[in-house]
RNA sequence: GGAGGGGUGGCCGAGCGGUCAAUGGCAGCAGACUGUAAAUCUGCCGACGAAUGUCUACGUUGGUUCAAAUCCAACCCCCUCCA
């Protein structure tokens, strides 16, 4: 299936990673001859990642495993300029303050994921801004800038894409790619970096630093890419029912992201096996096998190892023995979920409606009034008889009561 | 600086004085069918309210009018062409 020689690309190509790739046969050749150091850039604009990056973040960490440095790009400096790749207008500028804070929120996933330390096959993390906030213009331009062809940047597609829709682009943001490749040439000079690897939006700004690395220096430097994620029926990955699926516990509970991978469309899993989770190939060939309805042994198989993963052993066990209980037995697992209110409240009754709310199973009143009056509101597994129908600490069955909102959503509430 | 086009709900995109909380599509939510799948069908899809209803919304600010997303003025932003 594979002709290639080193372990790496092997595992990434025979798992579904590879998209392009800017000279295989010679990255091949340079992987497998020794370790080699390569980097994933992450942007700023938010404080966690979600699933989207998971896919780069797993390129990572197979990179490791197979015996070469990784090193995680936090966009410290370029978060403050857009990168303009896949997106038809501008995003709003961050202020200093807020990269900050979201640059420590991302880290804290990479430690799951990545074995940091000062060995030659651990990884290392930096930020762009530290080599990219002191440039000078004037000697940026005549040093970098005169490599940089316009009439070539205008045939990227991230350029491209916009023009042709008539979307505006700044020149700020049409600066993006040449910061981009700057760093990879920073990282070439400094860590001996070679290879750059992102998803396949970033092809553009990625040839573009292979080429200043081989233009200023000589270097020879590779670039490789991970197709797009979607799902099989096309949707965008990362979404779920309350938005986007983050990998940080403080944005999404670890029972919310073991749902996200238990809820695979079928036509997916084989490959979400492949690329999200580890397991042998010939284990996943055996799971992709299955028939019907057996093949929600392989989600529940994908949720487990994805979770575990992500959030730990521990989380991925609580999350699947919750889900057992909850839609195996029909039981209302103490471990869903769970919000409190206070007592005397609780006693006294709180109407469906509000307390929909609060249990975060609607975003407004308006909406959750709309979910009773569809019928998709339940307490108790019982549907809600009205808006206003008054629920309260009697209905407690087992210190708790059960509210659903559809056959999916659960969230016990206890008086506290 | 000049000429023309444009800024509408999460997105795309109609509407161009009242019947507009605003056609349609996508996305989303729920119901049916199933396997916590897909596809399909049905309903919902600004906020608040038990409700007749009230409020906030069509780039911004003013104005005309009984009445404006729709007309006028100024301003801001974007696109195209010209200088």
């Amino acid at each position: 299936m594979s002709e290639f020689r080193s372990d790496f690309l092997r595992t990434v190509s025979e798992r579904g990673y590879l998209h392009q790739c800017t000279d295989a046969p010679g990255l091949d050749a340079r992987l497998a001859a020794g370790p080699v150091t390569a980097y994933i850039g992450f942007d700023c604009t938010a404080d966690s990642l979600h699933v989207g990056s998971l896919l780069p973040i797993m390129l990572l960490r197979h990179l490791q495993k197979s015996g070469h440095k990784p090193i995680v790009l936090m966009g410290g400096g370029t978060t403050r300029i857009g990168d303009p790749s896949g997106k038809d207008e501008a995003r709003k500028l961050l202020g200093d303050d807020d990269i900050d804070r979201n640059m420590a929120g991302i880290q804290k996933i990479f430690g799951k994921f990545l074995t940091f330390g000062d060995g030659p096959t651990d990884a290392v993390m930096v930020n762009n801004a530290d080599w990219l906030s002191d440039l000078n213009y004037i000697s940026f331009l005549r040093d970098f800038g005169r490599h940089f062809s316009v009439n070539r940047m205008l045939t990227f597609d991230s350029v491209k894409l916009r023009l042709e829709r008539e979307q505006p682009l700044s020149f700020l943001e049409f600066n993006y790619m040449i910061l981009q490749a700057y760093d990879f040439l920073e990282l070439s000079r400094r860590f001996r970096c070679a290879l750059q690897m992102g998803g396949s939006d970033q092809w553009g700004n990625i040839v573009n630093g292979v080429e200043l690395g081989r233009r200023v220096d000589g270097a020879e430097l590779f670039g490789l890419t991970a197709p797009l994620m979607t799902t099989a029926s096309g949707a965008k990955m990362g979404k779920s029912a309350q938005g986007a699926v983050w990998l940080n516990a403080e944005r999404l509970s670890d029972w919310d992201y073991w749902q996200f991978w238990r809820n695979t469309e079928d036509a997916d899993v084989v490959r979400f096996l492949k690329l999200f989770t580890e397991l042998p190939m010939d284990e996943i060939a055996r799971l992709g096998a299955l028939d019907g309805a057996e093949i929600n042994d392989a989600k529940k198989i994908l949720a487990n190892e994805a979770t575990r993963l992500a959030r730990g052993a521990e989380a991925a066990e609580l999350a699947a023995e919750t889900a057992r209980r909850t839609f195996e037995e029909g039981a209302a697992a103490d471990t869903l979920p769970t919000i409190t209110v206070p007592a005397a409240e609780f006693a006294a009754g709180i109407p469906a409606f509000a307390l929909f709310v609060r249990a975060g199973l609607a975003a407004s009143n308006g909406e959750a009034r709309r979910l009773i009056k569809g019928g998709g509101a339940r307490v108790n597994d019982r549907p809600v008889a009205g808006e206003t129908e008054m629920l309260s600490a009697v209905m407690t069955v087992d210190g708790a009561i059960k509210l659903s909102a559809g056959r999916k959503r659960h969230v016990l509430v206890r008086a506290g």
